[in-house]
DNA sequence: TCGATTCGTGCAAGCGTTTGCACGACGGTC
DNA sequence: GACCGTCGTGCAAACGCTTGCACGAATCGA
């Protein structure tokens, strides 16, 4: 009555020819002639056949799916990638398996294990386990990192020295000398990245390793207030509008007495008020530049591809000019810059 | 060298039985001697075999995910519910099949006409598609419906009354006296409730119907300041936080000049600045009981449910008493109350 | 004009499960 | 002690599709 009633057989029937005709025509056009190929179209369409996936798949076909792992889904950050792969997906006719893992390594090897053969490929955000880990588990099944990289992977991922090259150097334009940066978590590959880039700047104040939420967030300020620290780079949106409560609740104001400067550009950060001021990620594009790169890796393009995104700044209002005293001692004593 | 190599015949041969031996000690293991049960445990603990998901579905059994259709997945709400259901997927060995239909009723019914066959049930939020195109997408494959009622088909929905009965009551304790009402687009179920809702109560001024996002949020802002409303129940966070903001920019301010709640309680209202008050959803407990209710529905369980969950208020700082003068004219020409 | 290609299609063997059926062994009843 | 039910397990047929192989027809070069 409904429910993938009409098979390959049935269209087969209508047709007049073989059901392994009917099949090519649909994988492999080129194969079939003209005429046979307009009268199955015509019949494929006629009884209204959609393929049966199970059947595809055990077969040895292409599963026509692929999986996603997400550390939180609730992170409007992966969120909007999940969003740019699923419509990429369903553009292409492929369903997509999501899985979150909660930010645990463990989960994500499970989760990777219960989807592996059931998916052509894997899309993995920010990946906490160990490469090793994840190997064993997905096989030789395609394998693209979003957010992290790894020797031998395709991955895509965004330019991390930009983002803090891009924070520090807006708050130097205002005239702020000591400029905070905050550290991720070292879980991250973005974290370590980020440590390798604040190695090599001069005269930044590093500050944590700090998580990134809001309560977290909070909690910096205080260590804030208490340094000498003029403008903050945080580690991401969340944080630095955790920051920003911190500041508020102590009766202090941002931007006026803490130049803020967020990372990703969630919805919520032009939300705030004031409005933050952050380095924008092209995150739909992480979204899609994954998707294609797993595309390509399941079309059987073995290359390994190593994508990095550029970012920008989006300057509002949680930034300003160092007041004139601000900052002073340590332009005393640091770099003139 | 991985992926999948271990089937069921293997563990067999491992176990020494028969392979439909084991499909039965994995399927329903109390037709099994326990001897035997053991000893398949034990082999297929050791193999570390994993069930093949098309072979399953494609022998009639079940297929072990279910799929799940959300309208938005950047939208924290959804999101939420998301987690929930894929926590308590994986918890039971499920995988889940995401879809997001961007707002639009065609993609909801291409997006199930698509998984339809791949899944052993539909979890379906906040549906705008008619349930006729619903019904004949799905056929006889379980549905379940969050936040969104229909008869004969089993749901799990906020209580609307209790969200508007909340907010109101809560702004007339306050003192307010004239107090808005936003209404949400006529699309959704949760609009329509609430339409129906507010119609039984007396002196409350009609907003809308308003998009629920933050641009529409700051447009009402202007047509709040020009009335004489001191008080409004907005249709999500969103969109309170759009009223917020409107209400900043034109150089008022929450709740001096206006008492907001909103409603769902997403993360970024407790992060905003004042903190929101709003009608706090069990948003988790969405999904969870959606999730309840489809597997009870796919193990037969026949019986359609209606589920309402209980909302809860959340006071914060973007509501407060009433200013001595506001309302007046409204009180002297309005139910005394 | 004939052999060698190429092209288009049919055939059938799987892919890994589930499940109805059958069959042997066992224990209890008259 | 023969008989019947029950219980535990093996057997084999399906599920809907893909694909290597084979075979006849059409095409081309010499």
């Amino acid at each position: 009555m409904s429910g993938q009633a009409v098979t390959l057989a049935d269209v087969a029937l209508a047709a007049g020819v073989h059901p392994s005709t009917v099949s090519r025509v649909l994988s492999r056009p080129q194969l079939i002639g003209e005429p046979t190929r307009t009268a199955v179209h015509e019949a494929v369409a006629r009884l209204g056949y959609v393929p049966n996936r199970a059947a595809r798949q055990l077969a040895g076909g292409r599963v026509g799916s692929i999986g996603v792992l997400v550390p939180d889904i609730t992170n409007p950050f992966f969120a909007q990638i999940v969003r740019a792969v699923q419509q990429g997906c369903r553009d292409a006719g492929q369903t997509m398996l999501l899985a979150d893992t909660d930010q645990r390594a463990d989960e994500e090897l499970s989760g990777a294990r219960a989807l592996a053969g059931s998916v052509d490929g894997f899309v993995v955000c920010s990946p906490v386990a160990d490469m090793k880990g994840w190997r064993s588990v997905v096989g030789d099944t395609p394998l693209v990192l979003v957010n992290r990289r790894a020797n031998g992977i395709s991955s895509v991922a965004l330019d991390q020295r930009a983002i803090v090259e891009l924070g520090v150097q807006h708050l130097r334009d205002l005239g702020h000398r000591t400029i905070g940066v905050v550290r991720g978590p070292t879980a991250y590959w973005s974290s370590r990245e980020r440590d390798r880039v604040i190695r090599t700047l001069d005269g930044i104040t590093v500050l944590g390793p700090v998580a990134p939420d809001f309560q977290a967030g909070i909690a910096l300020a205080a260590e804030l207030m208490a340094s000498s620290v003029t403008g903050v780079l945080a580690f991401n949106d969340v944080q630095a509008l955790g920051i920003m409560a911190g500041y508020r609740a102590a009766g202090r104001s941002v931007p006026h007495d803490l130049s803020v400067v967020g990372s990703d550009d969630i919805a919520a950060g032009a939300m705030s008020d004031p409005p933050l001021t952050t380095v924008t990620a092209p995150v739909q594009q992480l979204g899609v530049t994954a998707l294609q790169l797993i595309e390509q890796l399941i079309a059987g393009g073995g290359a390994t591809d190593e994508v990095s995104l550029p970012v920008s700044l989006t300057i509002r209002r949680t930034t300003k000019a160092a007041a004139r005293g601000a900052g002073t001692h340590l332009a005393r004593r640091g770099e003139p810059q």
